[in-house]
DNA sequence: TTGATAAGTTAGTGGCGCTAACATATGTTA
DNA sequence: TAACATATGTTAGCGCCACTAACTTATCAA
């Protein structure tokens, strides 16, 4: 399918869009994307995205749904290269957060879809649970780090405390709120020393 | 100017339509909304907005510094209320932190408007002093905390790092994300609990 | 081979932001 | 008071957009 070309059926359309239209959100913002440029993009008509999607929301669904999938391996990634999970050692959760905060920086138009909600993306049941998967990725560490479960509402409270500092953080950046502090920041750093401080003793 | 009817000149258009995107804003979201309803909500053609503003940014514009003027008094009005700045006592802060939040949770669309960057309203002039003006309230808090001067830069950095915890609060509070957490959350505690343990000495 | 269906096309609708050209009210000055 | 300049309305219309209807062409299974 990859290889089709100069057929009358375009062969993928439904993702050469999805990727088009990622492409121009983070040119433009979701909001204000236009599908179709997306198809000229793609080289079809304006009206053949609606073979493959219902409306507008249903691509950006597509797209939110990719965005958090690759957001997920990131932070594994970082979580996996920054050492084991031992006593007092907070450097994987740091590294969690660090990665949701890389991952804004380099998709601020998807990562403002994911979590956004306007459009609301997070309705739709698979968007929903790729970045529930995503989010427990950093409950399971926090719990490692506890010795709780997963389950235990002392290890989600913990994480959404984290959780919370870092989405900040992205969002912070991402939109240039930080400017209006007149002085350098170092976001990552930032994260590094409120993951500490948070993570301080239990609850 | 307020009781004038019937005549052919509307009298005050500039803020009344202000006011109607507003309320639009919150209804649709600063992406969503359509200069158009605010011209039927008003009563006026949909060319009459041209008189008094150049582009629909231009009234956005107007929305954000109207925003972080009401922002700015009740973060203020519940400094005041949290009893004196001494030494240990971190609840002017937090009282601050919690008036940021409450004001996301009642104008979350101008929230949005003031700290998003899809329309970037920030780089209007006046918006982007208002702001820095409804920032300082933080800072001075903190100085005073501290027992540094505002300009101090670990100040600055103390109070960034604060800000981002409220920011992220908001944001995912208004973007319903905690959704995903399956467990119920109390923002405000949250932001106690984040602001003793992110003050926590000096850096 | 054929016939159902998937996946394209063109043409058109209504809504939008915005502009041009025009109309009317207001306020200043002769 | 008359007359002009200016502020603030109007209608008509442009180009772009999301989306639909009706039609065409390719694909695949019987």
């Amino acid at each position: 399918m990859a290889t089709m070309k100069k057929t009358y059926h375009h062969g993928d359309l439904a993702s050469v869009l999805t990727q088009a239209v990622r492409t121009l959100i983070e040119r433009d913002g979701a909001a204000h994307f236009s599908i179709a440029e997306a198809c000229k993009m793609a080289g079809v008509s304006t009206a053949a995205p609606y073979k493959h999607f219902k409306e507008k929301q249903d691509i950006l669904e597509s797209v939110a749904k990719s965005g958090f999938q690759d957001m997920t391996e990131e932070m594994i990634e970082a979580r996996d290269a920054a050492g084991p999970n031992e006593a007092g050692r907070a450097e994987r959760i740091a590294a969690i957060g660090k990665a949701y905060v890389g991952f804004a920086r380099k998709n601020p138009g998807a990562f403002r879809l994911m979590f956004g909600s306007s459009p609301n993306v997070k309705e739709n049941d698979t968007v929903h649970e790729t970045g529930h998967r995503c989010f427990s990725i950093l409950i399971e560490e926090v719990a490692a780090h506890l010795g709780m479960t997963p389950d235990d509402d002392r290890t989600k409270q913990l994480s959404v405390l984290l959780w919370t500092f870092v989405h900040g953080a992205a969002s912070l950046e991402i939109d240039n709120d930080y400017e209006a502090a007149d002085t350098v920041i170092d976001v990552d750093g930032m994260v590094d020393l409120a993951t500490y401080r948070l993570l301080n003793t239990v609850n």
